[in-house]
DNA sequence: AAGTGGTCTAGACCACTCT
DNA sequence: GAGTGGTCTAGACCACTTT
């Protein structure tokens, strides 16, 4: 339908700003020279589809980026960890402009030799660490990656705000740490940890692989969610 | 709205099942007494939502139960198995009715006493232990649940047929399982399980409490999903 | 008071499926 | 050919928000 299209496309080119307004459904009536009912539709579909946010008497606006967190969630471990009445604290082991070798080119499906950064995160829940954020990141995707500061803002926060998020994968194993991971977690050497892999695309691209690793004991992943409709 | 209404409570009753059809749109026009738009939008986002399939032509009908695996892909053991092209095998170590004690009591939230049922299965692909399943199950919610023969179908197969599934609820995490279950896995001493917890809701209940415990090793959880509209 | 979206009506034309 | 859903039109009334 022309009408979803046209926002759909406004909304990519960036015409149209999380927080705009959208012209009124008369106004696209005019435009289009379509019926209310049709210009009302599309607008109801992009709204149920969490594109638009529509208010009456108001009017319909884009939706502010989507929030991830529905199925798996793993929202942004600053917030989580202040969510629970926590200091939250980062530490950044490395982060740095690196040539893609063999094997980090075969994680993120470019050839080897391609710009990326790699960084190694350790974050904090009052002081104990509950994560080692382990990450690679396309440079050309997110140029300024290495200059920034990630005691203030976490990649992943990073990165869905300069790149539209497209697909979302994880993958979680448990696995036992190895000694500089454990050193890094402050682990006992029987402890296991849990490992999710998330992997990130945007624009049609693989960006960014991410291995996460969490002592077992104070981390639990959880996912919950209602059929619809039921 | 009263035609999604009317449609739900009739699945919900079981006076529409899967695979049944639904009146025309026109014979709904006359018996509610509304327009067409009106109950060719109502079928039209009931399908959206996933409870109704509809064919040009042909008509509507009610959805095949719901496909869960979207989010977290933990779907049907046995066909993941042989998805994979091996050999899949049940090994029902128990399956027996209970009343419920302290603490299964306090896993499904009922009163202590409560009959339940329940079961222990450790599942194979080719021969080797790749889950156990050990499980409580509100015995009111699923009668036959002791009766029924888990080697030839699992059980949250028998329970997504007798019971509408609601809401799941799963978390995970890694640790060091106890020496009866290394037993049953045949595991290594130093090997981590990854453990999820698995909990389903049924008609306003929670009636399945599944604790699934995984070698390692042999066993990822994926989830993967796009971004709605992106 | 003017403008917005929410909802509904009565009618129309079409492509498709079934027989 | 009869019946089905897919889509669209032109118009209406309402509750709400904004000014």
């Amino acid at each position: 339908m022309a009408i979803k299209h046209f926002v759909c496309e406004a909304i990519k080119t960036g015409a149209l700003c999380p927080g705009d307004r959208l012209p009124s459904e008369a106004e696209l009536v005019a435009r289009f020279g379509v019926s209310r009912m049709t210009v009302n539709r599309a607008l109801r579909e992009l709204q149920s589809a969490g594109i638009l946010t529509r208010r009456a008497g108001s009017g319909s606006f884009v939706a502010e980026p989507r929030p991830i967190g529905h199925m798996i969630e793993i929202r942004n471990i600053a917030d989580e960890v202040r969510a629970r009445g926590h200091a939250y604290r980062a530490r950044v082991v490395c982060n740095e402009p690196v040539r893609a070798t063999a094997e980090t080119a075969a994680l993120l499906n470019v050839p080897a030799g391609t710009r990326l950064f790699r960084s190694m995160i350790v974050h904090h829940e009052d002081e104990w660490p509950i994560q080692l954020e382990d990450r690679i990141v396309l440079a050309s995707a997110a140029p300024d990656y290495g200059a920034t500061d990630f005691t203030r803002t976490t990649p992943n926060e990073y990165l869905t705000r300069i790149a539209p998020l497209e697909r979302v994968e994880h993958r979680v194993r448990a696995a036992m740490p190895d000694a500089s991971t454990r050193a890094l977690l402050g682990l006992d050497e029987q402890e296991p940890a849990l490992i999710m892999i998330r992997r990130t695309w945007s624009r049609g691209r693989l960006v960014s692989h991410a291995q996460l690793t969490h002592p077992a004991r104070r981390f639990e992943l959880s996912a919950s969610f209602s059929v619809p409709g039921a």
